[in-house]
DNA sequence: AGATCAATTTTGACAGTGTCAAGATTGACA
DNA sequence: TGTCAATCTTGACACTGTCAAAATTGATCT
């Protein structure tokens, strides 16, 4: 009994893509563990197996899905990237130099608190621990890893972060910082999510230096 | 057929504690996906449903787990901890207290990654995401999460750390950075096993500004 | 046009999982 | 010695991922 779908022909047409998108829809409400093939089919109205078509694996599904993700996300990262390079042309102390670094941290936890399901998707183990990522979700992630680093080499050159410091070193240690608050946040351990403020700009002073 | 355990008896004896160590065992090998409560009923050698008068749920079990590694990772800190503070009588410069801190996160790193699926387990989304974690296991871990703020507090008093920023937020930063870098270091993100000492020394002298 | 073929979807089946209910076995205590 | 609660077992159920073989389809070739 197909009930989401109203599909009249016997092949589905865009199966694939519309098991992407009701995935994720389905690991937003139920979460990762949640998430069941089988139920996933009779969302879309289609037989059990029918998946396999299209993923060799449940994991070849989820990596698919966080796979979109890193695209959408880079893309909100370069744009928010290309405004914050024209903001810092006009104010450059110190001090505005510390709220621009407050609220690119700010956007990466409201980002990370308003998806957590697809934020432990995308950077969490269930893809990574192993060589489960395949070459396509490699080519989509890394680019979104590489962003940090370039944004961590813009703030060494405007003074922001200190210029002699090892860019990758640093840009790791601010990467690792984000996610660390991130996973707390969204695991609800030793923090709040009404301490996210504070917790940033108590990161982005330590950081900028002042 | 049971091959691990030799009983006689139709009582196990201690089977709750037994379950847990083999449950421990097994984290370690195959991971906490690859546990399972049957293969761990089968090793100890008694039927699938015996744990059940041990523990009411697997997540009881998984809970258990992580309950005895909170109980030996906050002696072992302690220990630590107490050896620091000798320490730092002795040598007061700035230097060597940079030192002092990064070798904190090295120690904190090591056990991150000498037992990643036990790290993943007290840590992780598996029993804190949702109010899994039964009144027993708080108790055990919340001694260890504040242990990271009393840490905090003597850094900022022997003015390691800046003294006048919030106790709290500077210790949820610096926890923050810890947990993430161990996170992606488990899972092979951005980071290498390799790098993890420079990536210490440049947090320790971020957070100690010199 | 009709035939062919690969892509797609289905049904059937299997092993594995967590967990409940009901019965069997035991040790301790009256 | 008999009773009882704790402990363990067997049986059963629904659910999962995944394979193999059969059914259906749209496109491509003659």
């Amino acid at each position: 009994m197909p009930e989401e779908s109203n599909r009249s022909t016997y092949h589905h047409g865009d199966l694939r893509q519309n098991l992407i998108t009701a995935a994720t829809d389905m690991i937003k409400e139920s979460g990762i563990e949640g998430i069941s093939l089988r139920k996933l089919a009779a969302k879309v109205g289609v037989s059990r197996t029918a998946p396999y078509h299209h993923f060799k694996d449940k994991n070849e599904l989820l990596c698919a899905i966080a796979e979109q993700g890193f695209r959408d996300r880079l893309s909100h990262l370069e744009q928010r990237y290309s405004k914050q390079a024209e903001q810092t042309e006009q104010t450059n102390q110190t001090k505005a130099s510390t709220l621009q670094l407050k609220h690119y941290m700010l956007d990466y936890l409201k980002f990370a608190q308003m998806n957590p399901e697809l934020y432990e998707l995308m950077f969490g183990r269930t893809i990574w621990k192993q060589q489960i990522a395949n070459e396509s979700l490699k080519n989509a992630a890394y680019p979104s890893f590489n962003h940090q680093l370039e944004v961590t080499k813009q703030w060494q050159a405007k003074g922001l972060l200190d210029p002699h410091a090892n860019s990758l070193r640093l840009s790791q240690v601010i990467w690792g910082t984000l996610h660390g608050v991130a996973k707390l946040l969204i695991d609800g351990i030793y923090t709040d999510t009404a301490q996210v403020e504070e917790i940033c700009s108590c990161a982005a002073e330590l950081f900028t230096k002042q």
